[in-house]
DNA sequence: GATGAATGAGCATTCATTCAT
DNA sequence: GATGAATGAATGCTCATTCAT
């Protein structure tokens, strides 16, 4: 549990010092309680009594800890964004493909092993991408996105770069085309219970990224 | 207010007796007042009070005409895949466009020309594809996916028999990928708050086509 | 259905005269629908929507031939009254025992063979008995217990007449000891589940008799 | 208030933690309205609201220490119960009569007492066995009569052992017949209006006992 | 006279938030 | 700081009764 983002939540009235200042553990059971019911329900049916529960802390303390539910929600957000940030940040470090086209086809096969390694914050982040109001998830929807068009951006912008995409694209606009691919095959393998397995989706975004390079004609 | 869908709903246990033979004005009211409401709020946040005061009927007669509040959602759902299939009916048999690039140009575009004439339908359907829970929208998504799919396909098909498109696309992916384009490019424009305005909008989706067609090689 | 009755109950605000002039067959239909409901179910858990669907007549119709739903329930009441009321008639026109304590035997027996051929009528009756508000069902019960009391009496005063019981009973106290076992016998029966069957439930009548008879010295 | 009575009730569900914590005095007030409430009105027309206002609790708190209404009533019927079964383990205690006749006459006549001094409770014990569902007050009700039917019961063992009741009776159906006796008088006294004071009843009792001692031939 | 649509009072239950201990 | 008891606003749903056609 990073505590500087604890730190900045508490900055902006998400979570109070008395939660600042609990033992790690503690904190990160409230985290992991909130992370499952968030992740497994719409806003209005997660129960603060159940999550204390669980986090085997009183309601009393939670409601203390956060003042209101949606800061709650805001919390999780908060720590998934982190946690997915770093995911990405340590993928980056770790990247072995060299070719433009596996790259990105990496990439989005990335979200499936962040999934695997972190399957409650990845049920987390699909809930708010399409289980939620736009008033609750905006800003972590925005905030995801934003992340994932950097590293999407910095893909192509290489790829331009050593000529393994043609010179005249637009790179803002061929970023926002991959992400939507990246948004949308992640939303078929998960949410819509399209392919069955890795491989059968592997196959898929390597036909997809196929059509775009190769063009229609 | 077609009759049959309402006679349907009524052997599907959706709506009563009681409410098809309403007058077609009072259920027009009802529909709309309920497609607002649906459109503009998370399922539990819509109260029955509300739309049957907007509606100028009692709360009992709402129940009364739909028994649980679900059925009122799944009511207007169906009324609104009629309407949107019905659109895109009208909108092939006076489709103009011949090349197939300019067909998917014009099929993208087409939703924005049905939210301006419908626009609590539009954003119902938005509504219902990112902010509500799985279980209440799946059924709903899933139809008006496989409508657009559809009809995309049959553009595709066209292409490849024309020659426009390479011979050796699958069809079923093409259409998989031109569908998460059209659903991305909806999202960014109504949702996230992309695109300002319709020329803006038309640009991108141009040059996304562009994209692919060519191909980024 | 016996048109007296119903004047009567007209006369009594019970019925209105819409229902008097009812065909028969109707009366009837509604008559034995509303029965039922009332013998399966506590006052305000039998729905009148209910009874008017299984009846074949609108809800609107029965509030008009009854008023309120009390009403409903008197009418029911004053019918299976006279049904019983005539049930005893016709029993002591065609009793055969002679011996007092025969006699006795078979009046408790009576209800059985009653609700055997009159079953709903049974239901209702126990129904009235133990599972409503005394001040929904009093007046029945006092009316079908007054009319048990006097079979009774007059079998005991002829017990007491030929000397098979002695002379210094009080004939009033008899008749309430006797009702009485006679009324836990039947509850013990249909209610409370005690003899399985009609043999059994027999021989703990006879039994019960004896001992009554024979005194417990 | 038998606290041990609360925590086999927290087990069985019947009752909240929340509740059996509550101290005494306010336990026992919500006791008493309850069992005024389900003593002077048939189930459904109890309201929860009416209870909490006159407990002078909130409806908010009756549901967290009871989560539904039929706990309620499954809660009042066991404190009830318990009370009952303490008043005739006293009563026994300190019964003096001994000649059986006598026994049994201050047994049935213990009710009455019973009723002085619990006069609620009394009430509530005649509205469970004559006007509730027998869903809601089937259990209960067998409770209380298989404890009556066990004091009779002894009472009238002891009666054969000491030969003031002959050695051939059957003491299980004997045990009925006096039960059903003692049932028929009670309801008598206090459900029919029957005798109008205590001496009249005691005769009335003392009359019946010497009908069954001495048989009425 | 028959119908059934309209009504709205009524009620149990949920649950976030407050607050006393 | 922790707890959990207390609260009451909010809401879906039931159903007898009214009333227009």
């Amino acid at each position: 549990m990073d505590e500087n983002i604890i730190v900045g939540l508490e900055r902006d009235g998400i979570v109070t010092a008395t939660f600042r200042k609990l033992s790690p553990d503690k904190k990160q059971r409230i985290y992991y309680e909130a992370l499952l019911a968030f992740g497994s329900n719409v806003f209005d049916r997660v129960v603060l009594d159940d999550i204390a529960d669980s986090a085997k802390i009183s309601k009393g303390s939670l409601i203390q800890y956060f003042s209101i539910k949606e800061n709650l929600l805001g919390f999780v957000s908060e720590m998934v964004f982190q946690n997915y940030y770093e995911y990405w940040h340590i993928y980056f470090v770790n990247e072995t493909a060299v070719r433009i086209m596996e790259r990105l086809e990496q990439f989005i096969l990335g979200f499936e092993k962040y999934s695997e390694n972190n399957q409650a914050e990845g049920k987390f982040i699909l809930g708010m991408m399409y289980s939620n109001s736009a008033q609750l998830s905006r800003q972590f929807c925005q905030k995801i996105a934003a992340l994932e068009r950097r590293h999407i951006q910095d893909i192509i912008q290489e790829g331009v770069r050593t000529g393994q995409i043609r010179r005249d694209v637009k790179i803002e606009r061929l970023t926002s085309l991959i992400h939507m691919l990246f948004t949308g095959l992640i939303k078929d393998r998960f949410f819509n219970r399209g392919p069955a397995n890795t491989a059968d989706f592997e196959e898929q975004v390597i036909n997809f990224l196929d059509l775009i390079f190769k063009g229609l004609k």
